[in-house]
DNA sequence: CGGGAGCAGTGGAACGATCCAACAGTAGAC
DNA sequence: GTCTACTGTTGGATCGTTCCACTGCTCCCG
């Protein structure tokens, strides 16, 4: 109703004029301006700063919008406000057999969490040989918000390349021993989960529990194996000579089973990954071993092996839905240039107990 | 060097000054245009149509391109293009225990395809119960140039809609019976696979080889079924009373195998899923039955399940990086708007052979 | 009654790329 | 010598949105 008086130019009538349908029929801010007889910055605050409209005019605009079936044109938005509200991550190359399992579930939730907050996930790859290929080129041609960086295993660069960039990101994986980071990242305590196996299975009598872990290099399996040792030290039991590292590897690691079980009084086994509880599996088949009954094992990382293998595997499982709530968060807070509260955030996983450490179990 | 004219209302000196440097520093277009001397189109050109380019302007205008690192901004290109180089793919909530371990590897395989031609993959999710939700507003607001569906089972309403709605995508999986679709798609030849599991068997020397698939809406289910009954036909084999219909889980399918082997004259098994087959494998160790030595066993996806589960599952393997390639250039031709030279492509799976149906093998 | 504050809304400019029409310069044809 | 054709390059307009400075208008207070 209330019609302002409307200044124009009015020296040359049709030169600029404003176009208020997109060229395929997609209606624009203009359209929907025109439509409900305001300006397109008001339109534009009805969706992005609502509180400045009067109720009555937010209703009118929200109408036209809601009957024109009105879309932002993110390009545009994205132009102009320099925010994609896409977030990176690189998506490595699948290396079959091992346990990539669990970024299928990381990334189920990381998606969801993502859009819950109006962001989607952008995945590229990059040169296996170089672990920054990608990353660059997002950056400059301003692609997207942030990065998550999922692997951040000791030596790997991405990290501290983005931090040097003064590239947003969030990490899944502290930043180790590495004294220059401070990034803000979100973790889960791997140590917690392999003491909450160990004692899970001192909990079914068992004391001399054997460790399969990675080489020495793996700090996160340095981590988890700090948390088996730990565990058996407070029930008494002296861990030396408990320990086998090896290669993430269903056959290295039924063959280290075997090894292991040549020493009679070891009952049961704390792994630092499904792939080699599942191993040790195999070997217990071998020797037609109850699993379970006789000998204990757990894994780590709940992967779909663990579930479908049989007797059933126990294993450490991730908050892997937590992890990508807090990454989000974390995230908003990085973009924000907010004070940021605290640099990482330490989450707790779970044990799922099956079969496989179930003493009184029969098949 | 070239100072040409520069026209200027007069009014007020420092209006109108082309910005060269954007605002964090990071270069645009005149930028480099600016550094090498040149227009801004000619820059464009450089980058889209270097042909257009005498040679020696081409190398000037590359080489400070490589000096400053730059990139060209991917929403304003965007903006101007309607073209957004995103290709958009709903990503399911994970159902927990089936075998979506398929989509792990298929991802990989899309993002790197997508990526040899420019393309990046963006992921959404959308309500569960909305099996539509999401796709209306990444169209309206021309954030993908297309998508990738991945679910066409019977009643999946995606492509459907897409079509309906003139979107751009490709589909994995064929539109089976629908007679209204005609759009493009890829998939994997089902019944051969399931055929070349069958004839893997009875080469082994099996002759009552049963079936193990889903419930008889799957039209995915009925055509991998098809694969088997065939092959068991021509090999004078009657299929009648062997066929088994279940839900994709692994229990149901440990106590249908029970029931199955109450009949002793059955000694292999074919399955819809590696989900299946694992529960196949699960009666068989509960029973004291070696696998592949004494009852056959094939799953299907060579999921990662497949390849851990002791001692091997035999299964039909997807060729996933093709249907991913295929997928890509499907898409490049839907958006390209060249004729389609063929509607559908099919491709065929092959067997990876492992000890489960290995009659020779003894543990 | 004048003036500052606050409110709802306006029009122009900007983001950085590509599209478009036009331009200078050269060569070839008449 | 002029006209046409062609090549390489140019400046201006444009895509659809948000930022910015500003305008009427009302209200309140001294």
């Amino acid at each position: 109703m209330s019609s302002t008086s409307r200044s124009s130019a009015g020296r040359e009538p049709s030169r600029r004029r404003p176009r208020v349908l997109g060229g395929d029929g997609v209606p624009t801010l203009a359209t929907v301006a025109d439509e409900a007889g305001v300006s397109r910055q008001t339109v534009s605050n009805a969706l992005n700063n609502p509180e400045l409209l009067r109720p009555e005019t937010l209703v009118r605009v929200q109408s036209v919008i809601e009957r024109l079936g009105y879309s932002p044109n993110r390009a545009a938005r994205q132009l102009r406000t320099r925010s994609s509200h896409l977030v990176g991550l690189r998506f490595e190359p699948a290396q079959e057999g091992t346990s990539n399992a669990l970024m299928d579930r990381f990334l189920h939730s990381l998606v969801e969490a993502a859009s819950r907050t109006g962001h989607h996930l952008l995945l590229f790859s990059g040169d296996p040989a170089d672990p920054l290929d990608g990353y660059e080129d997002l950056l400059r041609s301003t692609a997207v918000d942030a990065f998550v960086v999922t692997d951040t295993y000791a030596g790997t660069p991405q990290a501290g390349f983005l931090q040097d960039r003064g590239a947003p990101f969030v990490a899944f994986g502290r930043p180790w021993d590495d004294p220059r980071a401070d990034h803000a990242w979100v973790d889960v305590d791997g140590a917690a989960g392999a003491r909450l196996a160990t004692e899970h299975l001192l909990d079914q009598g068992h004391r001399r529990i054997a460790w399969l872990g990675w080489e020495r290099s793996s700090r996160i399996s340095q981590d988890r194996r700090s948390g088996w040792e730990a565990a058996l030290r407070e029930a008494g039991v002296d861990p030396v000579g408990l320990g086998v590292r090896l290669t993430d590897n269903v056959d290295a690691a039924r063959m280290a089973a075997h090894r292991v079980l040549e020493d009679a009084t070891v009952t049961a086994f704390v792994c630092a990954s499904d792939t080699l509880a599942v191993g040790v599996l195999h070997a217990l088949a071998e020797r037609r071993v109850q699993p379970g009954a006789q000998v204990g094992v757990v894994g780590f990382d709940d992967s779909a092996a663990a579930q479908v293998t049989w007797p059933g595997l126990t294993s450490v499982r991730q908050p892997l839905e937590q992890v990508a709530v807090e990454l989000v968060r974390s995230l908003h807070r990085v973009l924000g240039h907010q004070p940021v509260e605290e640099q990482g955030r330490m989450l707790e996983p779970t044990l799922v107990v099956r079969r496989s450490s179930e003493r009184g179990w029969k098949p």
